[in-house]
DNA sequence: TGCCAATGTTTGTGAGACCAACGATAGCGA
DNA sequence: TCGCTATCGTTGGTCTCACAAACATTGGCA
């Protein structure tokens, strides 16, 4: 009765782009609490692991275009997520940096996401998540190096 | 240089939604010299396994929501490759089947996503497909049991 | 007969990933 | 030192995918 084509089914696209739409949802539904998104956190996570970055290091660590990443850090900072400054040392550069706020705010994205992560994976037992994440690391740093923090050589 | 938050990286959420981007973007670069997109591939494969439906049941059957179906169905009418006709045992419905063009476009679009599915996985072995292939469909089938032709209750 | 459900359709929204262009600023080679 | 080129932030788009709301037409049924 709800049939699907065995065409679709049995593509491995098929699979990876619905679970990806999936896991979209989890994500939004629990970040719908903490008022950020996804580009949100990508800014967030990246400046807490790196530490006070230029807009275009952010785009290049996060995997963002640099356009979207003022969009986010203006709404980051609307919400005193993170401070923007202009860098002395050249003009050209904005420096931005997480305040005491935004740190709090990636904790709470965090814990979100660590949950979506488990939801995710729920059916799958521990040894078989680890081959699944295996697995997919593979092809995304045969493919994208670079969303994976590799150097493209 | 290039490095990614490990926040980032280690999310299975992450790697599964970065390399469905990739995924899609093999298939579009793909489908673009055939003119047709993801949604009419759906809208096609699902006529050709089930035969002549009505809209709403490629919608079902090919997960797309309906008033998606009316633009696809649209396009693809006027490039000949499907045939709409009230029915008239139900004037609610349109009855959709595939034409001789449409055949063939279904066709070209399978070797072109064949080739993508190839892409995709190809620094896996055989057996590792085969492996990645039953865990993503075993997540699927759990969260999204409709979009792999289970039924959802 | 009167009401509710199903179907197709129109219109719109929001996220995500991009692209092109522009002004300001730096850096560099002649 | 001058002039060219590259970089950075910013603005303002585009496209795809997924989906929601509302409406008219038609069927089914109490």
């Amino acid at each position: 009765m709800n049939a699907v084509p065995e065409r679709l089914t049995s593509k491995p696209s098929w699979l990876i782009t619905q679970l990806a739409t999936h896991a979209r949802r989890l994500a939004a539904d629990g970040q719908a609490a903490t008022g950020s998104g996804a580009y949100h956190y990508r800014v967030l996570a990246t400046l807490q692991e790196f530490g006070e970055s230029s807009q275009i290091e952010i785009a290049r660590r996060g995997n963002l275009d640099r356009s979207d990443v003022v969009a986010a850090i203006n709404e980051l900072a609307e919400e005193g997520f993170v401070d923007r400054t202009a860098d002395p040392a050249d003009r050209r550069r904005n420096l931005v940096r997480l305040t005491r706020a935004g740190t709090q705010q990636l904790r709470r994205m965090d814990r979100v996401l660590d949950k979506v992560q488990d939801d995710l994976l729920e059916p799958l037992s521990p040894g078989e998540r680890a081959t699944l994440i295996r697995l997919l690391t593979r092809l995304l740093v045969h493919h994208r190096p670079d969303a994976v923090g590799q150097l493209s050589r």
